[in-house]
DNA sequence: TTGAAAGCGCTAACAT
DNA sequence: ATGTTAGCGCTTTCAA
């Protein structure tokens, strides 16, 4: 085996130069002045860290501390593109601040989202940030009381979680008001999971856009129940093989409109002249798709910006927030994927 | 400020159920029957440990111990699907030997990458994925002097330094065979950053393909110089341009890719009747696009689950690989983007 | 068969 | 203005 060329330690540093390795501490952490180091020995130390290329074990420091200057996350597919975009966003704003992220991938298993707490939570993480899977939350409540957290996407109104998500019931809404203006009134939802926060506040959405305009709900036009691919394809396969198909269809994930798409490719149906189609979460690819699709695109890059600067305040203790939760605007993507019918 | 119910140490245990802290630690980590602890003692250890929730402090162990079971892991852009398709292989692989990931991304910039190196470092992980951005690996051969690497995507053959990638001079060569087949013989390619492995290699292939056939190979054809979207579109503009644009182009990422058809949606130009392309990089949506490409796909997660099992033995000190690097076999999917010209 | 004690590298309270 | 020392929670050598 070769030499492995160890980092070298404050106390290696202290017999080079003859200093303590808390005077050397002291200078390289910022506080020679508080301490009124001279200025001779600051230097001497500052020099003598750089010459020997020292920078501090940050596993001890860790220990120490009790705190690791690290965030766990818990996504549930770091491949699916909404996700691993709200990491982007995460990585970038806590890098800033020194902090770096341990990456765990539930697989959209909620025994594995808590398995992964706990593994996030032994190692000392100093915050957490947790994209849900499931609607049971007393894993995040219980964690809760020993790590600060913060919630992306789904979120539990009723509990004492922060949350940042989209604001689901307006993006939906906006998007039926949508297809209703284009004269459409039979209109489908392919919704995802079904007691999940965001899926509800969209269903809430599109019941009261057609209230709004006195069309009468026709709940066998409600379907679904996953965010998957095969959901979107299923249920788009069964709704153009009803005898008056929907002459609409509002879908409530990228992955679900994936799915829509692909059946209604086989079938040689075509968008928008046989159905129109709004699509919940735009595709970061969705302009070269083949049906440029009409979405409700939320700013998913922010919620990773916004959710660190939350968590950052709540592991520093500043507390100035009001609210429980932020839902940021979603904004409606007009593309050509609905027919106007009048 | 709430109770913070931190974890519960050996100590604490120690308390309660009268026993030594080592003598805890031994049957908890399975070393029980090795150090001749009664069956009774070490009944009522486990017992006493699930029955109070105890997990060790992974800090506490990975500093005692000189290894955090952490892995660091630096990618250019990991709201790229290729990238985070690596990471979720690398994750899956890894969570199931009980390690951790710490994700950087190194947003494509070289000097992010040496930071991150340095951060991964400090933070004691046992061993180190990359898949770097530049051209240079001055930063990566000296970081292999403390820590197992290994790099993904783009390598140094001339260099001692591990990797996991594709055959790319195989996966080229087919690529610009079967144009040719299919009647091309003005052939562009896009390419990606000059001077890294895959890109020569997939030029090389370019070349050698054109030279079995003997068709001169026009310098002008090869053009691009970057990775990216906006190679992508900027270069398919120009060739679109010339007064005999050539018959099919080769793009040589994802990225270039999609700003290709977004070039060439523009200019009202359809695949393939007006130009031919393939892929290198299958797009994860590429069904879905508005025109599937064909495509050299690489077999992106498994490189992530192939670099965490090479790293993995690194770490366990096994060294039974006589090569250095893995090249792994790309394959060619056929779809509707290229025209017969025969 | 179990306990005591050292020590991983760091920071901070307590000397001087 | 700088040094000494304790201790974060764990594993392991040495002792008994």
């Amino acid at each position: 085996m070769s030499k492995k060329s160890s980092n070298i330690t404050l106390k290696d540093l202290a017999d080079k130069i003859g200093f303590n390795v808390s005077t050397i501490s002291r200078v390289l952490n910022g506080k020679g002045d508080e301490y009124r180091i001279s200025k001779e020995t600051q230097k001497i130390i500052k020099d003598a860290a750089k010459k020997h290329n020292f920078t501090p074990n940050l596993t001890a420091r860790g220990l120490r501390l009790k705190k690791s200057h690290t965030i766990g996350i818990s996504i549930p597919d770091i491949s699916n593109p909404f996700f691993s975009t709200i990491v982007r966003g995460l990585e970038n704003e806590f890098r800033k601040s020194g902090y770096s992220i341990v990456l765990c991938d539930s697989q959209d298993k909620i025994e594995i989202e808590i398995e992964n707490l706990q593994i996030l939570k032994n190692r000392n993480v100093d915050g957490l940030i947790v994209c849900p899977v499931g609607t049971n939350s007393d894993h995040l409540v219980d964690i809760l009381k020993s790590i600060p957290l913060i919630i992306i996407d789904r979120y539990f109104p009723e509990l004492p979680l922060q949350y940042v998500s989209s604001n689901n019931y307006q993006g939906a809404y906006d998007a039926v008001n949508y297809l209703v203006s284009k004269g459409h009134r039979d209109i489908a939802c392919i919704q995802g999971i079904v007691g999940t926060s965001p899926n509800d506040e969209r269903i809430r959405g599109y019941r009261d856009a057609l209230i709004k305009h006195k069309i009468d709900i026709n709940e066998t036009n409600i379907v679904g129940g996953n965010y998957n691919i095969e959901t979107g394809y299923i249920e788009t396969k069964l709704l153009l093989t009803r005898k008056n198909p929907p002459t609409a269809m509002f879908t409530f994930s990228n992955m679900i409109s994936l799915g829509a798409l692909k059946a209604i490719k086989e079938d040689n149906k075509s968008i928008p002249e046989d159905i129109s189609i709004i699509s919940f979460d735009d595709h970061p690819y969705s302009d070269f798709l083949h049906t440029p699709l009409n979405s409700v695109r939320q700013q998913i890059a922010l919620m990773g910006n916004i959710s660190a600067k939350l968590i950052l305040d709540r592991i520093k203790g500043v507390q100035n927030y009001e609210q429980q939760g932020v839902l940021l605007p979603t904004e409606f993507i007009e593309r050509q994927s609905v027919k106007n019918l009048k």
